[in-house]
DNA sequence: TGAAATGTTGGGGCG
DNA sequence: ACGCCCCAACATTTC
């Protein structure tokens, strides 16, 4: 009996898997393939951090699927030749997968699929790590949606069908040669600066399933105060599991219901994951071009010495330096202080938003295409249902607003610790006996701020107003 | 899923 | 007792 190939992708997961539990109602014997393949996303190949990911990811699949006596296959190469090489050692006639939603990956797999069934083999895919199909919801003139609030009422009035348990495993196929894992050298080495990794994040299926099932005893009662404090364990952190299919937003969905008002407002995070890939699906230049066109010739600023500031945590703005710094050692960054610190890149030192987008692209473990380039269009103001470009973050109110006992400042920040809670958030405003007690001397151990606070504000609204005079023009 | 400036109101000090 | 002023608190508008 020929065997079938299941092609894993983002969806590391045995449970809710529609591929693979298609495949296995086949009844034919499975051969359960991941391909490492850098070359089809081009720039967007994963980061580092999502890198690192990845192998961990693998390695839980991988036993997962030992565990029922089969094995994981890897391969590494360009898609479309590597399935071709294990539909040959195979003869194997049918492929499943479930869908991804990349401009890259769309047109990677409506080639593959053309050259296949070519071939005569049967392609079966499926809803991939999405609520609904991107083109499924419409507003009522037919258009995509633009706006976030309508594209929740329309969401959220959709039935979403209930996740699959996992299959009862068929038979697999005899195993073909398969690439180590560890060959593939996704994990650093000399330096390992993931060393400490595995104490902040357990990637795989059961990582995800305990991540949840957390989440729900322990942070969704008070999520709609606790969400904003970087501070505390207050979200849910699902990012990276949703992101790689460790975990699909049914079951997330499922486990909470629109019960109540918290779990609604969950939820609603759970629609803007939804919404940022609807909009990347009918905007395949999300990630390039700014989707209000007024900003493309807005003239951003080039500075690769403040840019490096900014990125290793050295702005001298104690929640954005806590913020980068959290991304630089734990691979993710808390979502208040994304915003803040995206804010502050963006309106503040003037860096194009693309910068600040790749630099995130390498350095979170949770890096998504759809999420990342949504989310900074969204602050810079040129995105779908984007802040409007007056609405500047001041990172001295933000942290104090959120961080109001300086707990997250002071764990990411520890040489401005001794720092009273009044001026944790703004040292240049201390006295300098506060200073000197806290044992801090400003431009030495702690950078005076790499933009006036007053004066950053004042000029990003005299460059930004620059782009309604010229839709006037 | 802002911030700052400006406007309004109402309580209390005080002439 | 009364009106005036101050200003905190809150609301509205503007960037």
């Amino acid at each position: 009996m020929k065997p079938v190939i299941v092609w894993f992708r983002q969806d590391l997961r045995l449970a809710d898997n529609l591929a693979l539990s298609a495949a296995c109602a086949s009844g034919q014997p499975l051969v359960c393939l991941f391909i490492l393949d850098d070359d089809t996303p081009g720039e967007w190949a994963s980061g580092a951090a999502s890198r690192w990911w990845l192998h961990h990811s693998l390695k839980a699949l991988g036993e997962s699927i030992e565990a029922v006596g089969g094995t994981l296959v890897l391969r590494r190469g360009p898609a479309a030749s590597v399935l071709s090489q294990v539909i040959c050692e195979t003869g194997a006639r049918k492929i499943y997968w479930n869908r991804c939603y990349e401009p890259y990956a769309i047109e990677r797999d409506c080639a593959l699929k053309a050259a296949l069934q070519g071939r005569n083999i049967e392609v079966h895919s499926f809803l991939g790590n999405l609520l609904v199909e991107p083109w499924r919801l419409k507003t009522r003139e037919g258009a995509p949606f633009r706006v976030f609030t309508p594209f929740w009422k329309a969401l959220r009035q959709l039935a979403i069908a209930d996740p699959l348990p996992v299959p009862a495993l068929p038979r697999f196929a005899p195993p073909i040669a398969s690439e180590r894992l560890e060959s593939w050298a996704l994990v650093p080495r000399a330096p390992d600066w993931a060393a400490a990794w595995p104490s902040f994040w357990d990637p795989g299926e059961a990582g995800a399933r305990t991540r949840l099932t957390e989440f729900l005893d322990e942070s969704l009662h008070a999520y709609t105060q606790t969400r904003d404090w970087p501070g505390r364990a207050g979200t849910s952190r699902l990012s990276a599991h949703l992101h790689f299919g460790e975990i699909s937003p049914r079951q997330v969905w499922h486990a909470l219901r629109l019960t109540d008002d918290v779990s609604e407002k969950f939820l609603s995070e759970l629609a803007w994951r939804e919404f940022s890939h609807h909009l990347l699906f009918h905007h395949p230049q999300l990630p390039e071009a700014p989707l209000d066109p007024r900003f493309a010739r807005f003239a951003w600023t080039r500075d690769d010495a403040q840019l490096a500031l900014w990125q290793h945590g050295q702005t001298g703005i104690p929640i954005v330096d806590a913020g980068m710094r959290q991304l630089w050692t734990t691979g993710w960054m808390h979502n208040r202080v994304r915003m803040i610190a995206a804010s502050f890149l963006v309106k503040h030192m003037l860096i194009d938003w693309r910068v600040g987008a790749k630099w995130f692209w390498d350095t979170l473990v949770d890096a998504d295409l759809a999420n990342n380039s949504a989310s900074w269009q969204w602050i810079a103001g040129c995105g779908a249902d984007a802040a409007p470009y007056f609405r500047i973050f001041n990172p001295v109110l933000q942290g104090q607003r959120f961080d109001p006992d300086g707990r997250y400042v002071r764990q990411f920040v520890p040489e401005i610790s001794g720092l009273p809670d009044r001026f944790l958030h703004s040292p240049w405003q201390a006295p300098a006996h506060v200073l000197d007690a806290a044992n801090i001397r400003l431009g030495t151990t702690y950078p005076h701020p790499l933009v006036d606070l007053t004066a950053g504000r004042e000029r990003a609204l005299r460059a930004f107003d620059r782009l309604k005079l010229s839709r006037a023009a």
